[in-house]
DNA sequence: TATTGTTATACTCTATAACTATA
DNA sequence: TATAGTTATAGAGTATAACAATA
């Protein structure tokens, strides 16, 4: 017989494929070459971005907002009076994921929902007192996050990133 | 009392909070001002990823290929013999979350899982004929896209975003 | 004792269809 | 008819704990 000693898993006929790849059963690799992959920029951008976001989390927990509760409540705090739906477009959010949000913005007193002055439909989201001070805190710590984050790029750098990554969403 | 005329909705008593935002509760907004979260990598690498990652999740449909499979099969074409934990760290993924991927990539016939030649727990992950050739057009078009999608971008400001990228999460 | 791969499972996030009230 | 907000729900993605086999 050809075949020699074997485990119980499943070894390629080595003899019987010598064509592309030589020995593909016994190689090891040492170091995980990962230069391919660095040359997207989906890769790189979501590999940023989840690392930026896990500092984000770890520092917005003593404030309770989440990245989507903190983006919510700075346009909120930016914007008094803008609607859910400018929120969803604004933020690339779709209406049923923010029905939970806003009401939970709401119970904690950060929020208040009002008519619509012209859209009967709509409702006017406004921050409270509470809730404006509560972004001034959260606004200064994320700037100061952000300094963290971007401490081995220059403000030059740290600008053109900025700019570079808003000519590909915008 | 202070309080007068109440609709069912709490309305603030205006009178007694002139101070900071005044008729918060008639305003509206014609145009969402998102200026201060453009100035946050966070908000803006996640909102650049998601967008590179949208048109990622169109062209690789052919493959049967999403995001994470794709880097998954990409490590394994240019690392034949990668374990899943080596895949693990090299991408940030969990162990459990791998599990399945490597089931079904395998199932698919794109990889062979080989008993490691040195660790008998560990098994060395090899990409099939079959793999190499999906992986040779699916690394084409992701090239492509990369092309498509830049398109705003000069090569040198495409090189420049890569590296700053990579300065944040490596 | 530590690590690889695995199972089970829970939790979060995201997406779709359908309903109401109003424009 | 179209839109804003909502409800219910399904699906995908991500997380932790615990186990067997091996280092």
């Amino acid at each position: 017989m050809v075949t020699t000693a074997q485990t119980s898993f499943k070894r390629p006929t080595r003899r019987n494929k010598p064509a592309v790849n030589a020995l593909p059963n016994v190689s090891a690799v040492d170091q995980v070459d990962t230069r391919y992959l660095q040359t997207l920029l989906g890769y790189n951008a979501r590999r940023a971005a989840l690392t930026i976001i896990e500092g984000f989390l770890e520092r917005m927990a003593e404030f309770g907002l989440r990245p989507v509760d903190f983006s919510v409540m700075s346009v909120i705090h930016h914007n008094p009076g803008v609607t859910s739906r400018q929120l969803c477009s604004a933020l690339n959010l779709l209406p049923p994921n923010l029905v939970g949000l806003i009401q939970s913005l709401e119970a904690r007193g950060l929020i208040e929902r009002h008519p619509h002055p012209t859209d009967g439909r709509a409702m006017g989201l406004h921050p409270t007192a509470q809730g404006v001070n509560l972004m001034v805190q959260a606004e200064q710590a994320a700037a100061d996050l952000e300094i963290e984050r971007s401490a081995r790029l220059t403000a030059a750098q740290r600008k053109t990133l900025l700019e570079l990554l808003q000519k590909i969403y915008l």
